[in-house]
DNA sequence: GTAAGGATTGGC
DNA sequence: CCAATCCTTACT
């Protein structure tokens, strides 16, 4: 099927993130093989003024990816032992990113990476240029039914940001 | 330089 | 319930 391009990941983070869902992302691995994974949650990290989004920090050297175009790769280690994969999104200078959560058959942000062996390498790859990570259309039909819950593990972030339901889940 | 804490997970 | 484990950020 065909990979999913640059207008795909240019738009919102609350229009991509529930998009993704039912989508395949593909690995390559090192050996040749590969594999596809339909994705199966998704959470939404949108701009500086999100609390929970690291770029509410400010443009840093870990966040400066998510300030570039969409389509980009944005890794980074949580709890100093688990890798999390994000996909940018929106123009350029505004920071947001889509946390891939759940795929198929590896439900959690930490097993996935672990299982697809994505790691500190693949911050800032292209996922219309890549040769061993990126995104394709699914052969069924885009018609999926969505859940929608608030984002885990991000009670500091206040208020409203806690509260906002930006975490999508495929209900089979 | 130093300290605090995290978009998680699995084991007790 | 809590430790693991290390990078990023902020600065008593």
């Amino acid at each position: 099927m065909q990979r999913l391009q640059y207008e795909f990941f240019v738009r919102d983070v609350l229009e991509v993130a529930p998009d993704l869902l039912g989508k395949y992302l593909v690995r390559r691995f090192p050996d040749g093989y590969i594999n596809k994974y339909k994705i199966t949650e998704v959470e939404a990290y949108r701009g500086q003024q999100d609390l929970a989004c690291h770029a509410s920090k400010g443009r840093t050297a870990r966040t400066e990816i998510m300030y570039h175009n969409g389509g980009q790769i944005y890794v980074y280690l949580i709890y100093g032992m688990y890798w999390m994969l994000n996909f940018v999104t929106s123009k350029e200078n505004i920071p947001q990113a889509v946390l891939i959560r759940g795929i198929e058959t590896y439900d959690g942000p930490g097993k996935l990476t672990k299982a697809l062996k994505i790691d500190k390498s693949f911050y800032g790859e292209d996922l219309m240029a890549s040769n061993r990570l990126w995104v394709e259309y699914g052969k069924e039909s885009s018609q999926v039914n969505i859940l929608t819950t608030p984002r885990i593990g991000i009670d500091y972030s206040g208020e409203i940001y806690k509260n906002k339901l930006w975490r999508f889940i495929l209900d089979e």
